[in-house]
Parts: C-alpha cells; sequence; structure tokens
DNA sequence: GTCTATACGAAGATAGAC
DNA sequence: GTCTATCTTCGTATAGAC
C-alpha cells in the first residue's frame, strides 16, 4: 500500500490520491486499512515519502558507486528520464508532490524535508569525496538536485525530456568546472 | 476570482482549491461561477495558470531591465524570496501546481508548459543579450528556471530559505562563467 | 448577472460482525 | 485482520427564480 501510494502520489499529487485507488492499484484488503494506518490518510502519506525518499536516496547512492562525479549525476539523471518517458511524461516524484500539498499533512512535508536534506548529504560528500571543491560540495549538491526536480516538473508540463537534458548538460559543466578549480 | 484561484493554487495545489475557497477570498458571488466559467473548474484553473504565466512573466521582464545579467537572476530569486518568507514557506509557484496535477486538467498543464517555454524564452534572450555565450544562453535559461522553481520546493519542504540562496549563489556563478567564456 | 436550492458523486472515517 | 455497511462531509455542477 505504501509503494502503491507513492506511485499514485508521483502521478496525481496527494489530494487527488485516493484510498480507493490505492487498494485497487496494490490488491490490499479494504477493511483493513484503518488497522495497519490508524492514522488514516495523513499517515499513509507520511510512510509513503519517507519511503520514496529512501528509495531515491538508494539510488543516489547507487549513481555514486562510479568514482566519476559526472558519470554520478549522468546516472541519476537517467533514472528519471527513464520515469518520464515510461510514464509518457504523467508521472513525477512523489516527494515533490508531498511538499506541495504539504499544508494539509504537515508531517509529509516534514519527511520531504528530511528526505531532501538526506539526497543533499549525499551527494554533497560524494561530490567532496570525488574532487569537488569542498567549500563548494553543499551548495553544488542543492544546486543538482534543485535543478534536476525542477526540470523534471517542466519537462511534465512540456511532455518532452529536452529541457531534462539541457539541464544535465549545464549540471555536468558545473560539476566539471568544480572540480577543475580544485 | 482567477487571481484569487492562482494564490490558492499556490498554497494548496490545484486538488485542494475549491470553488468555495476561490468565492470567499476572491468576494466575488457564488451565483456567477458557471456564468464566467462555463468550462467549471477546468477552465477556471486553466485561465488561472496562465494568468499566474503571465505574471511571472512579467516579473522576469522587469528583473531582466538591468544590464547586468547577475543581477537579473539576483531581482528574480528576490521575488521569490519574498513570497516564501511573506507566506512563512505556505506558498510556491502556481504554475508547477498546475504541471503536477495536470492529468485531470490537461488545459492547465499545457497553460504550464506554454508558460515554463516563454520565461526560458525571456531569460535565454536576456542572456545572450547580456553578454552569455549565444550557443549556452537556452540551457542557462532552463537551468536557471529548473533550479529556481526547483530551490522554491526544497526551501518550502523545509521551511527555509537556505535552499534558495545556495542554488542562487551557484546560478550566479554560472552565469558569470558563462559570460567570462564568451 | 446573481440568487437559492439541490442533485449527485466521491472521499475519509467509523462501527460492529466474523 | 478483514469484511460489510454506513455516516458525514464536501465538492462540482445544475435548475430555475429574480
Amino acid at each position: 500500500m505504501i509503494q502503491s501510494a507513492a506511485l499514485l502520489m508521483r502521478e496525481r499529487g496527494v489530494e487527488a490520491t485516493s484510498f480507493s485507488e490505492v487498494i485497487e492499484r496494490s490488491g490490499a484488503p479494504r477493511g483493513s486499512i484503518y488497522h495497519h494506518f490508524p492514522g488514516g490518510k495523513a499517515q499513509l502519506i507520511e510512510e509513503s515519502t519517507r519511503y520514496a525518499g529512501d528509495f531515491i536516496a538508494a539510488g543516489l547512492v547507487a549513481a555514486l558507486e562510479s568514482s566519476d562525479p559526472i558519470a554520478s549525476v549522468r546516472a541519476f539523471v537517467a533514472s528519471w528520464r527513464t520515469i518520464l518517458r515510461e510514464s509518457h511524461y504523467g508521472a513525477g516524484c512523489p516527494v515533490v508532490a508531498a511538499t506541495l500539498e504539504g499544508d494539509r499533512t504537515p508531517g509529509a512535508r516534514a519527511a520531504a524535508g528530511v528526505a531532501f536534506a538526506r539526497w543533499e548529504e549525499l551527494l554533497a560528500d560524494g561530490l567532496a569525496q570525488r574532487g569537488a571543491a569542498p567549500d563548494r560540495a553543499r551548495s553544488l549538491a542543492t544546486l543538482t538536485i534543485a535543478a534536476i526536480e525542477g526540470a523534471v516538473i517542466v519537462a511534465r508540463a512540456q511532455r518532452s525530456s529536452a529541457p531534462l537534458e539541457r539541464v544535465a548538460g549545464e549540471l555536468e559543466l558545473v560539476v566539471a568546472d568544480a572540480i577543475a578549480l580544485r
């Protein structure tokens, strides 16, 4: 159910993700929703946000296995490209969705903040260890994550991966520069 | 009503923006909703997205009045900082909201795509005219818009303007580099 | 144009049996 | 744990009077 909710969140947003659809997609039994999630929808969304945050963090760790930081950025971008393409630009990031409609589910928004911070930390450490100027590693990481998340949104609106490709190209230049400056 | 809807969209998202609240905030008469918007909510959201897109484009034009492209980026960032601060990190970008919940309102998503393209065009032209390497102006513009939109989201999730500041700093470096390389 | 009243559906949540 | 049934609320949309 948590996974299904995350998938629905990234497609439709939090508010448009209903229990009915989560049940339908996950095949979970109707009657046990409030047994597993006594906190109701807010709890489900919060846990799904955490799940998605961890999932994407794992992808980031995998991308950072390369010793080349540019290859890492490229691998991270590639995973988003795949999501966009396979969903016909209908799916984005569940953590972003949790942020945007977070006033009604403060727990989910907080979980989104934690997820972003975690990704940033992973990426900043990775960049610093792989030759990026240490004092710039953190802001580079923030830029990378923000730019990719933003690019995914623009790509969905325009139903084209071109914005993501342009952003990816620029990010590669920036990372290369930051390493050369060291 | 269009303006009120845009304000609600940027705070709560499309799905959570109800006619009742639009009426309440705008002071418009209940009975005339479907007189002015025969297409119902979808039409209202679509027109609000266009309105917001034009509004932000106008801000971008104003920011581009400076002859210094870095000052332009700084001015654009400043307007987002103000929105975040004044809303206590409760408000983001209505055009982003229209994109994320766009499956149910394809017209609004399309309007969002047009808005992003327009901003990108304005910024790319401005950067090219102000000394940015011509062949990079467009991808620089995409990066700038995507990164700022992404930073606004991260800032909301973390209830802090720090991510926006870090992204702004990096963007200034990138733009400065692109001009120096010319 | 704007009003009131209302139809209609969907969603979250609860109760109590099994 | 899971089921069925139901409650309540809320949202969009429509109808028809003024």
